[in-house]
DNA sequence: TTGGGGTGAGTGCAGCTT
DNA sequence: AAGCTGCACTCACCCCAA
């Protein structure tokens, strides 16, 4: 039997349906003209019938090969039905004998799978080219199977699944549990037989005779569909895993990157941050190492500067220099926006419009419409310029709380008011970058302002500065007030200058705020264009404290805003002992050094 | 055109759970 | 013991570079 006659049969098979289906149908009407029609078709339709066929989807096909399941006993039967196997038929054999599908092959054996599974024209065409052999007959009805599942599925996996399946069971199509394992595939239609018993038949004493030989579970309510598709979702699962993976790493293609690169890629990302990560702890610990040593040098400078002043002296000193201290500070700073200060804290009233340096009061504006009441907000005007953030929150909440064990690196607890950075001119940022470390000084300074001071501090010797010996304050107020002749000799090229602010009695603990004469440059930009205010806060503050607690008149009955103020008649405290600058400066970070300048016409400005 | 790499899909097997 | 799940193997297909 050859591959044309078997097609011929086709062929003819379908025309008969074909032609059968539609008498039937219009039989009651058209008789007549239908059989005219079916005798053009007989005449020229030879071939539309096969492509029509071609292109019916294979369930489509199924579908009609049920429907005409019932018709098959008014057909002729056909010739060569050998073309659809059915499984049930060729698998309820038990022993799985080659001899079935030879007796199926067969055109007299042909009759009894017709029976149940009526000729089906379309298999023919397919089944010639698989035809060599019974086994293969009987895989190709197998592999018909999931074309006939998945009509939509592309011929991609039509071909795939053939050869594949071909490959694999060519040698073992008569086990029946292979056949069974397939069976799970097979269409709806087609399953019908063996899915329909599937779950059922599990048990049943047919099944289970051919599962005998298979290891696995045959039925389950997995099979190979559900497993397929469990297999389907787990690969998309891993794909999207391995997507995500890719989005988070950094610098990778999007594109040509396949999983092993993804992984390989994560790996080094992986290895880079451990890297860093070990980068920084040692960062950290050397900067603490830093910390505590620097927290030493500081106290070791503070003991001498104590006992360096004579107590005495320091409290004749100051007893002239508490009068003569506001004449000074509002003389010294004779400076454009100090103007308004003066009158801010003389009057005490919102600063009126600026004169020659309108941004100064705007900077305090805010601040002192925010400090105007100190109950409500004791706290002083931040107006400590740094470029460190850590510094300017450990500094502030040490100056308005004046906690002493304030933990390290804590953030910085400001009034809500405090916080709001107003945007004003270039120089309002000095305020308001104190008040709000979470502005980051560096960028936002202006190169105008030249501002720099100490940066880090650590609360403890703040903390610690404050409680210590007031001698220390006394002994710069008189540096300051007393002529300076004594200790401004020893000013060096190298001068760490640093401010006090003298604020209200009533306020709390730091409302003498020691800042650093950062607005000295702003004040004198034309002298010191690049004057650098170098501050040691821990001293600073250490003084301020003393300051404050000894000389709490000196301070008047001046409200936060004129503290503020003050900023412009700050007393511009040059603090220059060898030791002191030789010493205090231990970390590179926290040094800057000042190009040399005439400290005595710093003080005058 | 061809070989290699990557990926999707089907399947078998082993371990675990019920 | 049956069922479920995950892993590994294999194959086919696609894409790309030589």
């Amino acid at each position: 039997m050859s591959i044309e006659t078997l097609l011929e049969a086709a062929k003819f098979l379908e025309l008969q349906a074909q032609q059968q289906q539609k008498a039937r149908e219009d039989e009651l009407k058209e008789k007549q003209r239908l059989e005219l029609l079916a005798e053009q078709r007989r005449s020229d339709v030879n071939y539309n019938t096969t492509i029509h066929t071609n292109h019916v989807s294979k369930a489509d096909e199924f579908r009609i090969e049920c429907h005409q399941a019932p018709i098959p006993p008014s057909l002729p039967p056909p010739s060569m039905p050998i073309t659809v196997i059915p499984i049930p038929v060729v698998t309820p054999n038990p022993t799985g004998s080659p001899t079935q599908p030879i007796a199926t092959l067969s055109p007299p054996a042909a009759p009894p799978p017709a029976a149940t599974l009526p000729r089906s024209p379309q298999p023919k065409p397919d089944h010639p080219p698989s035809a060599p052999t019974n086994n293969h007959k009987v895989i190709q009805n197998h592999l018909q199977q999931p074309q006939i599942i998945a009509p939509i599925s592309n011929t991609k996996l039509q071909k795939q699944t053939h050869p594949q399946l071909v490959q694999r069971y060519s040698g073992s199509i008569v086990s029946p549990p292979q056949q069974h394992a397939l069976l799970p595939q097979l269409g709806p239609v087609l399953q019908q037989a063996p899915l329909q018993n599937g779950p059922i038949s599990r048990g049943s004493p047919p099944d289970d005779g051919r599962q005998l030989d298979n290891k696995k579970r045959p039925g389950g309510a997995g099979t190979r569909e559900v497993h397929n598709k469990l297999e389907k979702n787990r690969r998309a699962h891993l794909k999207e895993c391995f997507e995500t993976l890719k989005k988070n790493i950094p610098n990778i293609d999007e594109k040509k990157t396949s999983n092993l690169c993804v992984l390989r890629s994560a790996l080094r990302y992986i290895q880079t941050l451990k890297r860093k990560e070990k980068e920084y702890e040692h960062d950290m610990e050397r900067l603490a190492r830093e910390k505590i040593a620097t927290q030493q040098r500081l106290a070791e400078l503070k003991n001498e500067l104590s006992q360096w002043m004579d107590v005495i002296e320091i409290d004749r000193v100051l007893r002239q220099t508490v009068q003569p201290e506001e004449d000074q500070a509002s003389t010294s700073t004779a400076s454009e926006g100090e103007d308004v200060m003066d009158d801010d804290l003389e009057d005490e009233t919102p600063p009126r419009p600026q004169t020659a340096l309108p941004t100064v009061p705007q900077n305090m504006k805010p601040e002192l419409h925010k400090c105007a009441t100190p109950a409500q907000i004791p706290t002083p005007p931040p107006t400590i310029t740094t470029t460190s953030t850590s510094f300017i929150t450990q500094h502030i909440s040490i100056q308005h709380k004046a906690p002493l064990h304030q933990p390290l690196l804590q953030p910085l607890q400001v009034s809500p008011p405090l916080m709001m950075p107003k945007p004003a001119a270039p120089h309002t940022f000095t305020a308001t970058t104190s008040c709000n470390p979470t502005i980051s000084s560096q960028p936002l300074i202006p190169t105008q302002t030249q501002m720099v001071t100490v940066p880090s501090i650590h609360p403890t010797v703040i903390a610690h500065a404050s409680v210590s010996h007031p001698s220390v304050i006394q002994a710069v107020n008189h540096v300051i007030h007393g002529g300076g002749t004594k200790h401004i000799a020893h000013l060096a090229p190298s001068t760490t200058t640093t401010s006090v602010h003298l604020a209200p009695a009533h306020q709390p603990i730091g409302h003498i705020t020691v800042h650093p004469v950062a607005h000295l440059g702003q004040h004198l930009p034309g002298l010191y264009p690049q004057s650098m205010a170098v501050t040691q806060p821990a001293v600073v503050g250490h003084i301020t404290h003393t300051l404050n607690h000894a000389h709490p008149q000196v301070n008047g009955s001046a409200p936060c805003q004129t503290t503020t103020a003050i900023v412009g008649k700050q007393t511009q405290m040059v603090t220059h002992h060898p030791q002191l600058v030789g010493q205090t400066v231990l970390n590179p970070v926290t040094m800057v050094t000042m190009p040399p300048f005439p400290i005595s016409t710093l003080k005058l400005a």
